[in-house]
DNA sequence: TGTACATCAGTGAACGCGCGTTCACTGATGTAC
DNA sequence: TGTACATCAGTGAACGCGCGTTCACTGATGTAC
């Protein structure tokens, strides 16, 4: 039996990126300090600061495995730009306090060199699938603005708090994501 | 000729609330702190907490004149989701400060009158924009939802910096909201 | 199996700082007569 | 026009607090022999 020791438990900066990821959660990045992390976690307030030096950079590592994981999720669906934007809502929601760090840049270590990768493959992604539509390529970029901006707009609503979230979500998220349309035929008025 | 006198100059409380759009713009609404804000208009930091007593208040007060003006922009296009959409997209990029007040409730007092007015005087044009439509009816609010968010959506994309502001954001913010269509007929599948 | 030693993980005191709010105050303005 | 007084706007010291980071440290673990 696994002995659980409160010294050396091989599982400290797990333990803290879960529970910073509750407290961004809860009260947004801003509320993640190093000190009432450790608190929250049971332990002195430079057991963070030894695992990650700085909070910028907890902050950072937190968006990166949030990024990590959304790929993950998005990667199941890669030539259907639908079920991918599902996917995308459908993750913000279970995720709270990683989108919430990941969309709020300002509290990041710029450098961070995961982040900055992962974040670019999520972007490779979306614009992959959407790319498999016959668009021509001038309109291919607003499209992939669009169909960012009608996930990430729903995401942004249901978790602000503002809008109450539906009781069923997936199928809510799914007609909403019906809405987006590849470049129109008919032109702007 | 007016006096300009830094005692009673009659004006603060409009100066505060503008430097306070503007530090909510550079970083974000818990970068304005009572202190920071009343050195920037040059006044002692009391004079803040006299006109506006505390600091969610002052921040709510914000956000009700971001409603406001938002809603003279929005009601310019009462009966164009379209149209209403680009204003409210290009009016976000005009406004980061009250924008991003305005949605992270968090930092906002809960029962300003005001404030609660004016964001319900939202909701309301934008649905009833949506209603012009001829769609069935438990399809409305998922227009209203879609509509509201790839607009939210795209301003939330510009406005955290992740990607660069288009040169012309009008033309672009067009082309994005024209994907933006009513109750299509094809099922989702 | 035992021992010496290096390395790693976590501690706790201390630093300097900025914050929101309170409170007694003072200077400026407006009003009644 | 002058005067007394009330009201309003802004001041500055003080409070108690939580923060990020630094640093010398100690306890626990792993490894070489």
């Amino acid at each position: 039996m696994k002995k659980i020791n409160t010294y050396h438990h091989g599982d400290l900066p797990r333990q803290l990126l879960t529970h910073a990821a509750s407290m961004a959660a809860e009260a947004g990045p801003e509320s993640v300090t190093m000190r009432e992390l450790a608190r929250r976690v049971g332990v002195s307030h430079s057991a963070p600061v030894h695992h990650f030096g700085t909070r910028q950079n907890l902050l950072a590592s937190l968006a990166a495995e949030g990024f990590k994981s959304l790929n993950e999720a998005l990667a199941v669906h890669p030539h259907d730009i639908y079920a991918m934007g599902v996917a995308y809502v459908l993750w913000a929601l279970e995720h709270p306090g990683h989108y919430a760090v990941m969309w709020q840049p300002r509290h990041l270590v710029q450098d961070h060199k995961d982040l900055n990768r992962e974040r670019q493959q999520a972007w490779t992604l979306l614009s992959t699938a959407v790319a498999t539509d016959d668009s021509p390529v001038a309109e291919k970029d607003i499209d992939a603005y669009a169909a960012f901006s009608i996930v990430h707009g729903l995401a942004g609503i249901w978790l602000s708090g503002v809008l109450p979230i539906p009781e069923e979500p997936e199928r809510v998220a799914r007609e909403v994501t019906r809405r987006f349309q590849f470049h129109p035929d008919v032109p702007a008025t």
